[in-house]
DNA sequence: TTTCTAACA
DNA sequence: TGTTAGAA
């Protein structure tokens, strides 16, 4: 599981970061704000992003190349955010464990009720399919 | 040189 | 969002 920590692990300077995504300085700090990533400092107060920043920025510039506003950038990304907490996947982990025909059918049953959910959304067809992996 | 914050003819 | 000033 060091993946998971590198991923967070504080990388590079913001200079690197708007090449790397194609936004600009003041786009970034910008989604800062707006708690949509969260980059370390460093003693000097410079920003640090990880690899999993970078990754959240690159969602972000899909999502404004799509037509998206900063409202709805921001209504997506954090119901992602929820998700990774959602009680259904919670579940979904859960019945790994568990794994009768009946339970499998049953959760199957809601992920596709949830897929049906999201899709009517303004996710951006890369996100769409997400829920079902 | 690069990045930071704050502010706006 | 861009741009700029002044500081670090």
């Amino acid at each position: 599981m060091n993946s998971k920590i590198r991923r967070s692990m504080p990388l590079f300077p913001i200079g690197t970061v708007m090449k790397l995504t194609d936004l600009s300085a003041r786009q970034i700090r910008y989604y800062e704000e707006h708690q949509l990533i969260r980059p370390e400092r460093t003693a000097g107060n410079r920003r640090l992003f990880s690899l999993y920043d970078i990754d959240r920025l690159l969602e972000i510039k899909d999502l404004l190349d799509e037509g998206i506003n900063m409202a709805g950038i921001k209504k997506i990304l954090l119901k992602e955010d929820e998700s990774v907490h959602n009680p259904l996947k919670a579940e979904l982990e859960q019945d790994k464990k568990v794994s009768t025909d009946e339970e499998v059918r049953r959760l199957l049953r809601k992920e596709f009720i949830n897929a049906g959910r999201f899709y009517r959304n303004d996710l951006p067809s890369g996100d769409r399919f997400r829920y079902f992996h």
